[in-house]
DNA sequence: TTGAAAGCGTTACCAG
DNA sequence: CTGGTAACGCTTTCAA
């Protein structure tokens, strides 16, 4: 562990106070309007040259930064889009995602601001986030009514939630695991498998994914002489080794192991074993990661698609102008089955 | 710039505005100070039992939210900590690191802000940054030292950078990915190879560590007999499977690939074309992934380790404390050889 | 073309 | 114990 030594606090430096519109100002020889208006370039009003060039050269000459609290606080609304930190551990699927719609809202205007998910859940935690008077707010996983409400109170023009189920008020993208699940499920059972083991992680804050996708398999041959079995995994060898010493035992002909990690995992194990993949047990896992496409067998997998970040943008602002409009819905999980040799 | 248009704002359901603490004590039938004092529990005034009752009452019945704009300026200062968002693709070491920082800032009662790094670099950046005020901003990567100028100027009470480079003015948490390249191809000298290959990623973003690694690989080999060769990869099985085609004209004994999702690429690569790893190419890694342990031949690697999210945590709140301390610098980057079957 | 002044929501100081 | 009041930094209306 890399340790870094604690200092002790000597005496501080008095720090020179921050440089305010009012000192661009007195040092241009000017009012506080007219460097307000020169900064913001405002078409009404214009401004000689000559004033320009010494506000401009006063603000520069002390390094005048705007206040955005101040300003946001004066125009009675921000462009801040809050988006708290996801509970979940994220794959490179969702940092692209992020990454993008980042992008898209900033060439919207937005501000886009990722609030450290530290202490509290549930209503707490939306009345932290109301605290900022975000003008939308984009919340992975859920939220009770109650925080959505909170939100609207505080001003916020649009709430997105981006999870598995609608909110009462608040916009959903809805992140359908179940059929994530059912195509694993009836992939396998196409390929004339009817013992299907689904793997169910063991690491925290992934049983939002894991349970749906469980449930969307058993769905999935329902009615069927095919069965669906759980598998509790955890994410390291030992455990792997453990399922797979009992796997005969269990008598599963197919596998569907949450997503490609764990089947990396799952697969090394049986091989290990002496189980041969395909032949004796099929294995698909879910993402399409590249390490599935380097696997021997090449591993069969569900592949994701999560929406463009441009698409979610337009919805933001879309919701920001019409704040009264009835709350949208969007299925936008898209999961198809990508065969290779595993399976 | 990108224009997207903007629609029109129809006629939105009048919104009730937001309370205020003034509709708090209007509804409490108190003064606005009264208000203050009850919901920040300020020890100073003590209030009758009735009073705060009605206060807290009037409070929820509105759903009041204190507006953290108004709170900071009024007090002068934030209690924001503000990290722009990464520029190079974040493994899932970094991720940890990222959410542990953020629950450790939390636990001394910051709050965590991430900043989408959208459009602007260097100064610009900086400057928007300091628009909002932070007490303390954390770069990943670096920074001018006028970046730096920028934020203290505005008031931020710490910088710091976190990257291969110190900044004038900045605390800085040092990585010094030189060392990993340096202890990887010190690993395959002692292992007795010779011609040792460094893996080169084609991918944006990602110069910033490979180019010291190779330094660092380069210099670990200086006043010997072996040679260090760089080697382009994008990471896709065909530009892995072109490399693999011409491996035997490199005439190389040894291979450091980066990482180890690059260095399964290449193993992958190799063993299709017949390579034979470890005898005819020895092969390491470097981050210690789980994947590197599933492979056939376990993966070697060099294990990196990030400081703990408390420790850094610590040194922002100190720096905080005193912001004319003279700036820290600390190595960060731990680094050693885990050696399995691939060397 | 420029300046004075009000007000956004909070809290700290000081009278009552 | 409680309540008025001023001030934080900024924008904007109105007046000169």
């Amino acid at each position: 562990m890399v340790q870094i030594p604690k200092t002790p606090a000597p005496a501080s430096s008095a720090p020179r106070s921050v440089p305010t519109s009012a000192d661009v100002a007195r040092l241009a020889g000017v009012s506080r309007a007219t460097v307000s208006y020169v900064l913001n370039n405002t078409g009404a009003v214009r401004i000689s040259e000559p004033t320009r060039r010494r506000v401009h050269e006063a603000a520069r000459e002390l390094g005048y930064v705007p206040h955005a609290a101040a300003r946001s606080l004066r125009a009675g609304h921000s462009r801040t889009v809050l988006m708290p930190a996801p509970a979940f551990p994220v794959g490179p699927l969702y940092s692209r995602f992020i990454g993008e719609l980042q992008w898209a809202l900033g060439r919207l205007d937005y501000t886009v601001v990722q609030y450290g998910t530290t202490g509290p859940h549930g209503d707490e935690a939306a009345r932290a986030w109301a605290e900022l008077r975000p003008v939308a707010v984009l919340v992975p996983g859920s939220l009770g009514p109650r925080g959505v409400e909170i939100l609207r109170r505080s001003g916020a023009r649009a709430v997105v939630t981006f999870g598995p189920e609608p909110v009462e008020g608040a916009h959903a993208l809805l992140m359908d695991h179940e059929t994530v699940g059912h195509r694993a499920a009836r992939h396998l059972h196409d390929r004339g498998r009817r013992r299907i083991g689904v793997v169910m992680p063991e690491e925290d804050g992934l049983e939002v994914f894991s349970a749906p996708r469980l449930e969307g398999a058993r769905r999935a041959v329902d009615g069927t002489d095919a069965t669906v079995t759980g598998l509790p995994l955890a994410y390291e060898e030992r455990s792997a080794a453990r399922l797979a010493a009992r796997w005969r035992s269990l008598g599963l002909d197919a596998v569907f192991a949450y997503n490609d990690e764990y089947a990396m995992l799952l697969m090394r194990a049986l091989q290990d074993e002496g189980v041969a993949v395909p032949a004796e047990t099929a294995l698909i896992g879910a993402d399409d990661l590249m390490l599935g496409r380097l696997l021997r067998p090449r591993l069969s997998t569900v592949r994701l698609e999560l929406p463009s970040g441009r698409d979610l943008a337009a919805l933001v602002d879309r919701a920001v102008h019409d704040p009264g409009a009835t709350p949208e819905r969007h299925e936008v999980l898209g999961a198809t089955v990508v065969h290779r040799e595993s399976s």
